[in-house]
DNA sequence: AAATCAGCGTGAACGCCACT
DNA sequence: AGTGGCGTTCACGCTGATTT
């Protein structure tokens, strides 16, 4: 997946979550975040980052921010990308444990919900939910960075749908570089991290894999291992 | 303490009208 | 009836304040 029209800047402030104050070429700029997670280590002044210029001139904004550096790691914090770098590695059959597939159908509704990936293989057919992850630690993935509601209906729903027939996975899409471990964050959101555990014994297949992130891509890089 | 809600920017989805 | 264009609404991502 690659992003055009990409500029360097500098962070300095996130007045809320939608927007942030930036340099770019020394100049300030109000730009749209397109991360509305706390993003609190990573979102800090004077920090490195990237961003999209839009040319839609309806947007009360002109760049949207991207990706940003902590310390020397760049971190992709498109919380809209994620969906789409795994379906891209789908299509492409670059995951061994989605490969071949018959059909493939994204936002596909469920009941009264919509999984971001529907599939077919053979006679079977499943659902993938994808997950952005942007929070590390020592070298440690984890995720939510912040209590999630939606997170644990999400995996509530896969329960639902392996009970019903399906396959059901939950995909983590750690959003850097050169990171083999991901963990719930207990600490967070512990309701989230007993369901994944609940989720895991039910049959959801929970699949993680880290990103090759540049200032302008962002694509499908290792499995990296779930510790539960 | 838990549940609800407003708020914000974007882009997709939707609805409507004016045309073929 | 079908299409294209335009404007409007809504879901999504989430926090923090407010209400129950």
């Amino acid at each position: 997946m690659i992003y055009e029209d990409i500029v360097e800047g500098v962070f300095l402030e996130r007045p809320n979550r939608f927007i942030a104050k930036v340099l770019i070429d020394g100049n300030p700029e109000t730009v749209h975040v397109k991360n509305t997670g706390r993003c609190k280590e990573i979102l800090t002044e004077g920090t490195k980052i990237f961003l999209q210029k839009s040319n839609n001139p309806n947007r009360k904004t002109k760049y949207s921010l991207i990706s940003a550096y902590k310390k020397d790691m760049l971190i992709n914090i498109d919380s809209q990308v994620p969906n789409e770098v795994v379906h891209e590695a789908i299509i492409q059959n670059k995951l061994p444990e989605l490969i071949d597939l018959n059909y493939v159908k994204r936002e596909q509704k469920y009941k009264n919900s919509r999984f971001d990936i529907y599939f077919e293989r053979g006679n079977k057919k499943g659902f993938i939910e994808v997950k952005g992850v942007t929070l590390e630690k020592d070298g440690l993935s984890m995720f939510p960075d912040a209590p999630t509601k939606r997170g644990t209906k999400h995996l509530e729903e896969l329960i639902d749908a392996i009970a019903n027939g399906y396959e059901g996975y939950l995909f983590l899409l750690i959003q850097m570089n050169d990171i083999h471990k991901f963990t719930p964050n207990y600490i967070t959101d512990e309701t989230f991290a007993k369901t994944l555990m609940k989720a895991n014994d039910a049959g959801v297949k929970i699949l993680c894999y880290n990103s090759l992130v540049t200032r302008n891509e962002i694509t499908i890089g290792k499995k990296a291992e779930v510790l539960l």
